[in-house]
DNA sequence: CCTATTCCCCGCCATA
DNA sequence: CTTATGGCGGGGAATA
């Protein structure tokens, strides 16, 4: 079992700590045929945390230079500079060969360590400057979500952290684990469009997607019926190759993926327009009212006509009408 | 709900 | 030798 060890320190801001908690805290040996993270919350006895509560941790700084994987959440505001005996432990883990990730400006933590010289990093767009100011050979790079340098891992301030740990969580266990994570903590499994917004190590970048153009180009053309062979095409690929592609990218294979976003565009617009069922079939590219049912059925466990009922966003001049329920 | 036909998927294996 | 590719075929899903 790979232990994941999160770093507690005085006066840690709450927002970071639950994502790590909820993602690797949270047994989903069920969803991976077996294996999950051991979780443990590192630092010292009776922490604050915040300003509200002071923590009763179970391990402390030992325990964590033990890890497999460290996750550094942000450090106290005023103070980045972290504790030595913090920065003492990172080192260590990182020195037997651990996976380090940072929060926000954790990254602060992993500087003092020595670990972000000559490496591409980032950290909170804030304190951007300032990290790259202390580490004048660290590549500070404000503008992404986070940055995956293999060994090393950060990521910009507050909900990224969310993006970090299920981007660990996919290269651990596959994108399928990822995404019934990311769907069971009700979260987007990749932000919008499904176009990396983080920058991979140097060898992921090389050999990363030829898939991500296909998926925008898929999209475009919704409304068109679109057959796999198409898609091969477009990514340049064979259909064999695809299909791999996206089991390892998407988690899904790509009629199922096609099916996915045709029900989510049927969704919006039932949300946010007065079209049939028949022409919303049209415009999602099911074609019939009959084959969009089916999917949205199977997907929602709702038909798109309930769905509408409740979901509605009205226009402003019909708002008057009833409230139905 | 049932049937017929087409399309998709994934293990297997040869190939680069 | 390791890794990515992609053709093939049977069984299953989607569609008409």
């Amino acid at each position: 079992m790979t232990v994941v060890a999160m770093a507690l320190s005085e006066g840690v801001p709450i927002f970071e700590l639950a994502a790590p908690c909820a993602i690797f805290g949270t047994d989903r040996s069920g969803s991976t045929g077996g294996g999950w993270y051991g979780f443990r919350v590192c630092g010292p006895q009776d922490a604050k945390v915040d300003k509200w509560f002071r923590a009763a941790t179970e391990y402390g700084y030992d325990a964590l230079a033990a890890a497999d994987t460290v996750i550094v959440p942000a450090c106290h505001d005023d103070a980045l500079n972290p504790p030595a005996d913090l920065v003492d432990a990172v080192r260590t883990a990182y020195l037997r060969g651990a996976r380090i990730a940072s929060i926000c400006t954790g990254a602060f933590v992993l500087g003092a360590a020595g670990i972000l010289d000559n490496r591409r990093c980032t950290t909170h767009w804030l304190h951007a400057a300032e990290l790259a100011r202390r580490h004048p050979t660290a590549e500070v790079d404000p503008a992404v979500l986070y940055v995956d340098g293999g060994q090393v891992l950060t990521s910009a301030g507050k909900a990224a952290g969310n993006d970090l740990c299920l981007h660990i969580v996919r290269s651990d266990y596959g994108a399928a684990v990822a995404n019934d994570v990311a769907r069971r903590l009700v979260t987007a499994p990749h932000r919008d469009g499904g176009q990396a917004q983080y920058i991979g190590s140097v060898e992921t970048v090389a050999a990363t997607d030829p898939l991500g153009p296909v998926l925008d180009w898929a999209i475009a053309h919704l409304d068109q019926p679109i057959t796999v062979d198409q898609l091969a095409r477009h990514a340049h690929l064979g259909v064999r190759t695809l299909n791999r592609h996206f089991h390892a990218k998407v988690g899904a294979s790509p009629l199922t993926w096609l099916h996915q976003q045709r029900v989510r565009r049927a969704q919006e617009l039932l949300e946010t327009t007065d079209d049939t069922i028949d022409l919303i079939a049209e415009k999602t590219g099911f074609g019939t009212s009959a084959a969009l049912r089916r999917h949205f059925a199977r997907a929602l466990a709702t038909g798109p006509d309930a769905y509408r009922r409740t979901f509605r966003i009205l226009p402003h001049k019909t708002r008057s009408a009833k409230i139905s329920g």
